[in-house]
DNA sequence: TTCATAGTTCGATCGTAACCGAAGCATCGC
DNA sequence: GCGATGCTTCGGTTACGATCGAACTATGAA
């Protein structure tokens, strides 16, 4: 007994359903506000504030001061993982607080996951790469091949900008609502940045999910084929 | 609000110090009784048996009744990678129950995680199947090359045998104790179970560590070289 | 049958933590 | 300076769940 480092700790932490909720949220990437994060949690600023307070002391949130405000933060993007990670089991197992059934198109179509595309977007984007060559599928893993370097180049995205940083560039992460795997990692980053730079599409204020734009959803579409 | 799966439930079941325990203590793949397992949470068995029951019926345990006492597992390989990436998380930010030395270093040699072999051990195999070319890492993930395959049979395992299954062959999974990858996978389990029925290794009662032979040391080490 | 072991269920106790109202700081706009 | 807004801290209430003793069921052994 009493081996290995101490689960319960988080556990108990992500146990509670507020808590839950707020941490769910700021899995959209964006920093939200302690009264933000209330309104998500269901409770009072009161005790929004002790929990925020519990959730830092505990690693799993950073706070900045800006103004009157206080700006949340997941700590890192392990904590990310951590969540989604936990949401995609969850899922697996039927622990939805709702049917399954397609309760928020919006949010099962498109969504930021931390600081990359989710939803259907996300898994099509990262099978079109696939099935053009341009991203490699071993094992888990992914990795850029040549002819991605150059594909991606041409649509303005400059991998060499991304290797210098520890984060992998490619990283699979795995979607709860599609049950695959979409595009993580910086260049995961990089594209999603692209689209919102572009025009083609913009998130949302108080939801995860994000918005195309017709003119978006076109050259998106034309970009990551599907030929099935 | 209210988006996606109910993490804090799952949450909150890990959250009771008493089932962390237990959950851990399974990881070791091993099927264990209800009061082998109120004595790793440190409970009477009244209080273990209403934990376990909780368990099960978030669908995080199983249990098979047999003669009269009852085996509880995990309830599939999904509970144990949640368990022990929670672990790798907790490790990471110094969640740790006792101060991070050797405190343990049967289990920080080698141990079981869930059918698979971790810990020193299990990353240096790990390492050394990379370094010589049987293995490669693309990204995250891992892929079996032919030279490996081959050699794979020298020892006695058919890859052709494991490919059938859904489970991916190659898969890596972090080490809390190490905070390096080691082999999963159908393949991880397939290495394992070849050094038990060897008898280089066997083993434990109540620990997840696994104890080398002296003979099965030597064999282990040879097979597995690191050319520092 | 009787006894022993393994486990569950019941009932009651107890602690802890979530919760909110009210008060206290801090910062902004005026 | 003043009031308004954003957030934290304090105090007290409340509710839930972990815990164990005791009683009950089931299987096995003698």
């Amino acid at each position: 007994m009493k081996e290995g480092p101490d689960i319960a700790q988080i556990g108990a932490l992500i146990g509670d359903p507020a808590r839950a909720n707020m941490l769910a949220a700021l899995t959209g990437g964006r920093a939200l506000t302690a009264t933000e994060l209330a309104g998500v949690g269901g409770i009072t600023v009161q005790t929004a504030s002790t929990h925020l307070a519990k959730l830092e002391v505990g690693g799993l949130l950073t706070q900045r001061k800006q103004g009157r405000h206080r700006y949340f933060t997941l700590a890192d993007e392990a904590v990310a993982r951590l969540i989604e990670s936990m949401m995609g089991f969850a899922a697996g197992r039927g622990h939805l607080r709702h049917r399954p059934g397609p309760k928020e198109p919006a949010l099962r179509k498109a969504r930021i996951c931390y600081d990359h595309l989710a939803g259907d977007y996300g898994v099509r984007m990262l099978d079109s790469l696939i099935a053009s060559g341009s991203i490699e599928a071993v094992g888990e893993g992914l990795a850029l091949t040549e002819k991605g370097e150059s594909d991606l180049k041409c649509i303005g995205i400059d991998v060499g900008d991304l290797g210098s940083s520890r984060r992998p560039l490619c990283r699979s992460c795995l979607d709860w609502s599609e049950r695959r795997a979409h595009l993580a990692g910086s260049l995961g980053k990089a594209l999603l940045l692209s689209f919102l730079d572009k025009g083609w599409a913009r998130r949302t204020a108080e939801s995860r999910s994000i918005l195309f734009s017709p003119e978006g959803d076109r050259q998106f579409l034309r970009l990551f084929p599907i030929d099935a």
